[in-house]
DNA sequence: CCTTGTTATATAACGCGTTATATTTATGCC
DNA sequence: GGCATAAATATAACGCGTTATATAACAAGG
């Protein structure tokens, strides 16, 4: 921790940094759930919340709305579906569309998550972030956004903005 | 992005989003690293930079210096010397040890980076992060200490404090 | 000195993201 | 209608992290 490489090289390292605390938050919040008997992969929450939020989705909407290639949502809905959670139908007008739509079990998990889960690890989330001085998260939309708008490769290298 | 859940979740998501985040600021830093010429993953950067620091490590003093496990070292360190840029040498004092230094082809990666590669990058991920108001950095460092001294699954559950 | 326990590293198996490519279904144009 | 192209999803292969466990070297007590 003194020694802590990544740490001191700062916005060096800064992708390294943010993967390593998202990790870090992953598993603990995987500790929280598993103390609430939810038999489910952190990371598979948001697609369920996805649909939850905006009703049956195809693949490709789930991978815009997550972030995620659609490979990833492919193999994360074939597990969900796999655990009983999610079912897929094939569209009528367009057999290539796969909507992907809550089981009721999956229905009754988001149900329970809304009451008794998600408030505990937000509660903890938050927790910790409130000893922190300023709203990380209003940071973190900033910097999605500012990476979307121009991504690094292309602050780097042009003439025009990149050493200022 | 305007249906972006893991967005809109807040807190509740934190870990994917810093996930999310840190591999789009990792495959961006690769794209300026492979303009630049360099044969080396972006993630192995920091395992490189901790040896030119604190000179030759062993196994689990780097992985201690990366906050990474053991076996990631391993196998990074295992990479990187295919690659020809760090060596290992078994102590001699203890034979357990596997002490693992730069290569003259790593000192030269090491010393090319510092004058022309890390500052280019360094000079990018700066430049997104000055468009925030507010130093991301501290707070991320808070961010770390505050789950290392109590951890998510510490603060849930726990009926001090957990739930104010 | 040898057995028992501990420490350092290696290996195996898996989670979950990626890119690249294959497959299936629609679409559009001649 | 048939053929080229495009779109949606699936599959394959890999990167890099993890946990759990095996192996090898050291340390210590009877």
């Amino acid at each position: 921790m003194s020694d802590d490489i990544v740490r001191a090289l700062g916005y060096l390292c800064l992708g390294s940094r943010l993967k390593r605390i998202g990790e870090q938050v992953q598993a603990d919040t995987q500790r929280i759930m598993e103390r609430l008997d939810v038999t489910l992969q952190a990371g598979q929450y948001p697609l369920l919340a996805a649909i939850d939020r905006l009703g049956p989705l195809s693949v490709g909407e789930l991978s815009e709305a997550l972030g995620v290639t659609q490979p990833g949502v492919t193999r994360a809905a074939g597990l969900l579906a796999e655990a009983g959670y999610v079912t897929a139908r094939k569209e009528k007008a367009d057999q290539r569309i796969r909507r992907l739509s809550l089981t009721p079990e999956g229905e009754a998990l988001v149900a329970r998550s809304k009451r008794e889960i998600w408030p505990v690890i937000e509660a903890a989330v938050r927790n910790v972030c409130d000893t922190l001085d300023g709203s990380l998260l209003d940071r973190l939309d900033q910097l999605e956004d500012a990476l979307r708008e121009r991504p690094l490769h292309n602050r780097a290298l042009d003439r025009e903005g990149a050493r200022l």
